[in-house]
DNA sequence: TGGAGGAATGACAGCGCTATCATTTGGCAC
DNA sequence: GTGCCAAATGATAGCGCTGTCATTCCTCCA
């Protein structure tokens, strides 16, 4: 590293340890330590070598820390989207555990799209991250078999699926579409409807629907399936026509449809109730205000990172989910 | 690597390029080439290696990759949060534009607390990222410093500093807090507020916004300071209760002060009139519709991820923003 | 007063790749 | 045939750290 010029402050390229360790008159080693072990270090010589690190800028390299470490102390996070604010709870509560221990979070979208899915699983696991969080369940078994030799704790969450590859915080996606069903069903509802995506979240909640309708002697419900942002809610009021009673699988995209019943006359809840998911904090403030399947997605994260740090204790955690009725149904 | 056990499939640890190459019979740095620069690779020769890493299951080591070859493929992205939805968009909008390039996504949080934010900026630079994508800019010399230290693209975004570290892209937040109070004072409003956060962009919405007021000859308008989500909104209705148009840093604590102000009997906009800022999707559907002022979050992710790629061309986008009067004002 | 034991520091090798420069081979013009 | 060049493959060294053992120097008590 640079035998024959002295050490100086503010060289072009970025100091390495050994150039701080020339700097301060210690060997690397001792400015690895003082880096992550500091107390095992005198405290002269920590605070030489820190000056050392002050005077030249030096900033660790994790990247070869990490290497000769095996240890990357990072976190692989695959969500759909993150533009959906049901996720970026969960994001959020993911990185607020994580950071202060100094682990980072590496991001990535499917889209909801399986191939997407495999790619962006390959491309974290090939960072190495010490733990993987994703929403839901790899979509294929090739994604399932990569996560499984990867030999790193998995978090699989917003779902509750029979075999996990190793851990999960979620809920019960069918319960839920039960309990609604059940819900409008008590209420006096009888032709009910379904919007949401096709992934298999939704196609749970959707099974758990569907079956407690029948049970309860309704009408076949209808299923419709559209994007999943507000704006498709707006053009999925048309599809629903007929129906009295209307479950969203996410809250924007009831609000969306709260807009457009009302601008095709429909009023809510006395024509059409409509129940969301995912307690969206506008929802509750709109009006009529939406009442939703309330879903804690912060907690989800918090509780996905606990499960990464630690492998003692259960690795199913169900957090359950409300259903709060408001105004609109 | 091994040398005295035969390579075989389906070991405990991962397996390595040399394993790898050992199984296909061919020198490391031909299983390199097949990963990286398949090109270069004989056609029989490249199946044979594609045979070995598929039978071992081989995910390569980007860590190791990235400390040979000095080349991460990854940015940094620093936002305050992303548990709101107008940062959301920008996260997506670099994910999407970086991710079919083989960049992967650190994402770290500063919480609006520069000493937070220096910390997340070493994290983040510690992992040696190409370059870094933040909101705003470094609130601190120590943190600029950093930045320009680290020799990397640096991109500022949804601000236009004057002096920024590298690239910029974003829109000016003067501009568009006097954009609004000048509609508010045509629309014949006389008695202003303004509610939001601290932040330096905040804050320049607001500078901007009371110096047009004043000088339009209106009293001097009046400055709420709440948290940044929908709830604080519906609390802060409270201190706007002489004033006749309030100017809103964020959609979703607009819906909240919207909420307040039902609650609390005010007409909105015949009593008061509220603009928002971020359009957020939800603030165009709900009833009456919340006029706003239009950013792009997503555009300006993409920008930022175009200007972390290439060097050459402007750095410095301004991205502009739209003020949509609807219903709200 | 000798040696056990802890505190402080260092030497050395190696993590799993890739950059760089060889080397080998075969095809082709003359 | 000879020489030349491109295509294909390999040998070597090293990226910037950390794990694992030394080694040195005290202190303290039998």
């Amino acid at each position: 590293m640079d035998e024959s010029a002295p050490p100086s402050p503010e060289t072009d390229e970025p100091p390495t340890l050994a150039q701080v360790a020339a700097y301060a008159g210690v060997s690397p080693i001792t400015v690895s330590r003082v880096v992550r072990l500091p107390a095992l270090v005198a405290v002269p010589t920590r605070q030489r070598v820190e000056a050392a690190m002050l005077a030249l800028g030096y900033v660790p390299n994790l990247v070869a820390g990490s290497l000769a470490s095996a240890r990357t102390r990072s976190v692989g996070v695959l969500v759909p989207t993150v533009a959906n604010a049901i996720f970026a709870d969960t994001i959020q509560g993911i990185s607020d555990a994580l950071e202060p221990l100094g682990y980072a979070v590496f991001l990535a979208q499917s889209r909801y799209d399986p191939d997407r899915e495999d790619k962006m699983l390959a491309a974290l696991l090939a960072r190495r991250p010490e733990a993987l969080i994703m929403v839901g369940s790899p979509a294929t078994a090739a994604g399932a078999r990569m996560l499984r030799r990867a030999r790193i704790p998995v978090v699989e969450t917003w779902d509750l699926p029979d075999d996990p590859i190793d851990a999960v915080a979620g809920f019960d996606n069918t319960k839920a579409g039960a309990v609604v069903a059940r819900h409008f069903a008590a209420s006096g509802r009888r032709l009910l409807g379904f919007l949401g995506g096709d992934d298999p979240r939704a196609t749970r909640r959707w099974l758990g629907f569907q079956r407690v309708a029948l049970e309860a002697g309704l009408d076949a419900p209808l299923r419709v399936v559209h994007a999943r942002n507000a704006g498709a809610g707006v053009a999925a009021a048309d599809g629903m026509r007929g129906l009295d009673a209307v479950f969203v699988a996410n809250d924007a995209l009831a609000i969306g449809l709260l807009s457009g019943l009302r601008h095709m006359g429909r009023r809510v809840p006395d024509d059409v109730a409509v129940i969301g998911l995912g307690d969206l904090e506008t929802g509750r403030l709109i009006n009529p205000a939406l009442s939703t399947v309330r879903i804690d997605g912060e907690t989800i994260g918090r509780t996905a990172a606990g499960l990464t740090i630690s492998r003692d204790g259960p690795r199913r955690v169900d957090l359950g989910f409300e259903l709060l009725t408001r105004e609109t149904g």
